[in-house]
RNA sequence: UGUCCCGUGGUGUAAUUGGCAACACGUCUGACUCUGGAUCAGAAGAGUCCAGGUUCGACCCCUGGCGGGACAACCA
């Protein structure tokens, strides 16, 4: 009988590559690999699961994970974003080390491998307009026209390549292209462009160029410049798999050859994740900017309140394979609720407040009461918590006809108020409109927490502020930023936009136990019973702004439904 | 009428390479609880897109379908 292992956890399809690689000493014993953005907009979630693969690879592997920014196109890159990446990658937890390249680097590598690639009559001068070869491409059922100047000399296209390079012929004037294949039934391989000429201001070099590699051309080269083993990317590059092996052939590389490997890219439900999309909830003005705490992008993801750890177990749940996924949200924010249930400290803070008045307790009389910081970590001590007379507690806290589930406040019932008394509701007092102002509450002294009457049972336990101690803040309730799950899936003329969820944000001014004030921009918190929240960067000595990250689960609700 | 990739519970990923399907999220019970949280115990839910074939035996191999996706920027 065969045995199941179970203690060693199986392999993703790219780890089974490396392993095999390994044993067949394919790469020499290394696995390295990199992770390449494109300066020109910023990180997402899903590109955190790419970094977490790279680096995380590389990690298990013993093997080296290169920062590289794909900067081919300067006008649309720039160095915000080129910082902005690093920032993220950073937080996220992972060091690139010295090893912070850019494609850039290769300009003058790549050009004269270019040069060689002509000689070899592999490459050539082509002078059609974009149209042209737009429209001599053919299309995937039919195969495409030749260039009219496709076998021209080799010396006429050097001298040509030559001359783009100085700034001889305006822009869009000529290209260099590789010389494949027109018919070939991957239009990846119908004499892709090399090089096109762009007057364009490089965030890194400057005008030192004026012809610039298109991506198929420099990435494998850069990736074999920087000894890459592994070149992970998103299926939709598979079709140029064979583009990426045919230059390295061309090259006629043997030795530390790349190979490229695809991977389908992370979706979640309830967003969108790509860049264009993104954008447009920004410059629409739909989300406060690339980190509202409503974007997937990294940035607001920290913004919101979660952990680089919780997006990195993230990433590892939800696996690696080929074929298109859909993430649930509901696997995210397990994941960070997870974390913080074990890490944030507990406070208490009411976010819809009624006042309640404990008629037999004196006057002006303020007790400090002792309250856990985090059940889940002793060692994380205690606080205190100011308690007198008047309270406030959470409105749906209470409810004068409940129906029998119902553990909370009700007319004669009895529930306890966390770290604190028992107390008894006696009546409530309403505006003219039936609106209920205030409920009078009787407490039993006996049953403070940690005295002997405190083992008396009751349903409910709710959390609670003192009225004159409570901190006025202003608290940011996030909700997912559309209501379908699948906003990608419009309807023929519809908009993803038309998805967005109104109620994704709602401000409201809280009530918490003073504990919070001097809390600074970044702390978490778990407001008990409610959810988890962060303190935003908007927020002033003293007085800060929270953001809610996620709820707590709430079995109470969900009967409701 | 093109080429390539992918089809396993609601979702995602496994099944160490041919020995009748596991784990996680979600869902539902129950226990416990000074958070209706957490934790603990348990349950339901797929017979692996379909049809043939090979085999003692197929999620796995072969053939043919079907379905989904990618590819026609001087973007990456």
């Amino acid at each position: 009988m065969k045995e199941k292992n179970h203690n060693t956890p199986s392999l993703n399809f790219l780890e089974q590559i490396i392993v095999k690689d390994l044993e067949e000493n394919r790469t020499g014993g290394r696995v390295h690999t990199r992770f390449p953005p494109e300066p020109n907009g910023y990180l997402h979630i899903g590109h955190a699961k790419s970094i977490c693969l790279n680096f995380g690879l590389a990690d298990k592997y013993k093997g080296l994970c290169n920062l590289r920014f794909d900067d081919t196109n300067p006008t649309k890159e720039n160095v915000g974003y080129v910082n902005a990446i690093k920032e993220d990658v950073r937080w996220l937890g992972f060091n690139w080390e010295d090893r912070e390249y850019y494609a850039s680097d290769y300009f003058e590598k790549l050009y004269e491998m270019a040069v060689f690639l002509i000689k070899k009559e592999k490459a050539y001068v082509c002078e059609m307009s974009g149209e042209e070869i737009a429209a001599g491409r053919g299309t995937p059922s039919t195969p495409g026209r030749i260039s009219p100047w496709r076998d021209r000399p080799v010396e006429e296209s050097l001298d040509l390549f030559e001359r783009m390079r100085n700034g001889e012929f305006p822009d869009g004037s000529r290209v260099l292209r590789a010389k494949i294949d027109m018919a070939s039934p991957n239009m990846h391989m119908r004499d892709p462009v090399m090089y096109r000429i762009m007057r364009a201001n490089h965030h890194r070099t400057g005008d030192a160029w004026c012809i610039y590699p298109m991506y198929d051309w420099a990435h494998g080269q850069s990736d074999y410049l920087e000894n890459i083993t592994h070149s992970i990317c998103t299926l939709e590059f598979e079709v140029h798999r064979p583009l990426y092996n045919w230059f390295l052939d061309a090259l006629e590389i043997q030795e530390n050859r790349p190979r490229q490997f695809e991977f389908a890219r992370l979706n979640l439900n309830y967003t969108v994740m790509s860049k264009r999309k993104l954008l447009e909830l920004v410059e629409g003005g739909h989300v406060a900017g690339w980190d509202d705490p409503r974007m997937p992008t990294i940035s607001g993801l920290r913004r919101r309140g979660y952990t680089p750890a919780s997006i990195r177990v993230f990433s590892d749940r939800v696996g690696v394979a080929k074929r298109e996924n859909v993430i649930d949200m509901a696997l995210l924010e397990h994941c960070i609720r997870e974390d913080l249930n074990k890490n944030a400290p507990r406070v208490m803070g009411v976010l819809d407040p009624v006042k309640l008045i404990i008629d037999n307790y004196p006057d002006g009389q303020v007790e400090e009461l002792e309250a856990i910081r985090n059940p889940e970590r002793p060692e994380a001590g205690s606080r205190t918590v100011p308690f007198s007379k008047v309270l406030y507690i959470e409105r749906n806290d209470f409810m004068e006809d409940p129906p029998k589930k119902f553990f909370r406040l009700s007319p004669g019932k009895e529930v306890r108020l966390k770290y604190a008394y028992i107390i008894k509701c006696e009546h409530v007092e309403k505006d003219e409109n039936g609106h209920i102002t205030a409920i009078h509450c009787t407490y039993d002294p006996e049953t403070r927490s940690g005295l002997s009457g405190s083992t008396r049972k009751v349903k409910g336990t709710l959390h609670w502020v003192s009225a004159d101690h409570a901190l006025e803040t202003e608290v940011r309730l996030y909700d997912r930023l559309f209501n379908v799950p699948e906003p990608d899936d419009v309807p023929e003329d519809g908009n993803f936009k038309d998805h967005l969820n109104p109620e994704s944000l709602e401000v409201i001014t809280g009530l918490l136990e003073p504990s919070v004030k001097d809390a600074g921009p970044g702390e978490r918190f778990q407001f008990e019973r409610t959810g988890y929240f962060c303190i935003d960067p908007d927020s002033i000595p003293g007085k800060p702004v929270f953001n809610r990250t996620v709820t707590l689960r709430d079995s109470w609700a969900k009967m409701q439904k």
